[in-house]
DNA sequence: CGGGGGTTTGAGTGAGCTCAACTATCGTGG
DNA sequence: CCACGATAGTTGAGCTCACTCAAACCCCCG
């Protein structure tokens, strides 16, 4: 369970010991508590077992910017337990199941085990990877487009989480969260969604994402999975419609 | 030279001599030269010693969103080192002086020292943080706002970097390269800064800009230097106007 | 059956875009 | 020393994508 942190690089039975080892406490989070908040001292690390869980940050003026969302399996706020303090908020998109570990044991882990050190590391390579990619598609590409991104990495990432299948997930967003995640407001992402419904790109009803035709998603969502850097991206990628 | 890389956490004696020992090159570039290419190998890393430089993405349609611009000293590309292939294109944004490390060096002295490893680490998460502050900005703020917030990013940062003052320094991007950092065209960009002129905040001429009321300007651009993680923000972001 | 969160719809508005031309600046070579 | 080309900045006019505000609707849950 905790090892399935590392799929992206390879891990001897030592390491994975070492890390099932590490000191940790298991939680349920409902929808209203904070993981972590701005400003204050992160001195845990998340690991998410089940649910979802979503980081953002707010302007001056109580605009929100959703930086990520974490499907189970995701390491999720490692990086602010070493620089002091978070620069974000994080709380659960669902309930979730979450492991808490002290940052203190993973940085210890990591000093001890050179195989660990490179899977956190790749791990947080990863997600700044993802961060970049959602700064292109805020940035530079259309309402549609990004929401068809985001619906595609959702599925990616989800499948490989363990959902059975990248067509038809959970899908753990409200239209406004998905708004705040896409620089968009709701009323513009219901008029987007619809317009997708409309076109036989997919059913989405609550909780529920059904995707209809995967490659015009892909294709308008300029979406390709390079930057996840998963092992199963090339094929999941090639999914039949 | 080479140990200005760890501003951020403490190094002792034994971790520099690691450090300024790293196997490296060191070269000069201009405007036009790749340091790194998306899709490539990245095997090296590139420490910046003077100039500038940037990464950028490109959407399908060719649209660039600049993803984060570095100042000397900065550590740049050292993630994708570890991924395998890199996610973005790096290059100049003016003529720079780097030292290129591969990554296998780096991970090696890292994992050697803890001192290093934390310092990389830590380096890394204050690039992701900048990266998430920027994502903010594309996708919550103004145009006015982003252009104030990016200014005065780069005023604090090039100040750390050796810089005489924080209010009067080298700009190094064109308009149209501004408008992809900040996802605006040109001509927006062009028009929004002739107003912050207008209103007696700046004095922007080629290659150089002077900060007339940094006050307001962190006002109108929202800015907080917290997520730079710098050790004198806090000083420098109470600076006289 | 009465909230309340989430979604949907309508109408009007505006920030930022597009396209296109023009100007300024600067390095280069004849 | 000037003509030239290239790069960067500026201006104008018209447009559109996405926003705002506001009201209804839906449906789940207590």
């Amino acid at each position: 369970m905790v090892s399935k942190l590392a799929l992206r690089s390879h891990l001897d039975q030592h390491a994975c010991d070492r890390l099932m080892a590490l000191p940790h406490r298991i939680t349920e989070l409902d929808r209203t508590s904070f993981i972590a908040r701005e400003g204050e001292k992160a001195q845990q690390s998340c690991l998410l077992l089940s649910g979802f869980v979503y980081r953002y940050k707010l302007t001056g003026t109580g605009a929100r910017q959703i930086c990520s969302v974490h499907v189970g399996g995701d390491l999720v706020d490692f990086q602010n337990g070493l620089l002091g303090h978070s620069d974000y908020n994080v709380q659960p998109l669902t309930a979730a199941l979450v492991a808490l570990i002290p940052c203190d044991a993973l940085v210890a882990a990591a000093a001890d085990c050179a195989q660990i050190a490179r899977a956190l590391w790749t791990d947080i390579a990863a997600n700044t990877s993802i961060l970049a990619e959602w700064l292109l598609s805020v940035g530079q590409r259309n309402a549609r487009q990004r929401i068809c991104h985001l619906l595609c990495e959702l599925a990616l990432r989800q499948e490989l989480a363990g959902a059975r299948t990248a067509a038809d997930y959970t899908w753990p967003m409200t239209q406004e969260q998905l708004g705040d995640a896409t620089g968009l407001t709701s009323v513009h992402v219901n008029r987007t969604l619809q317009a997708l419904r409309a076109d036989g790109l997919l059913h989405l009803s609550s909780r529920h994402l059904t995707i209809l035709n995967w490659r015009r998603l892909r294709d308008e969502g300029d979406f390709t999975a390079a930057y996840l850097h998963l092992p199963a991206a090339d094929r999941a990628n090639e999914a039949a419609a």
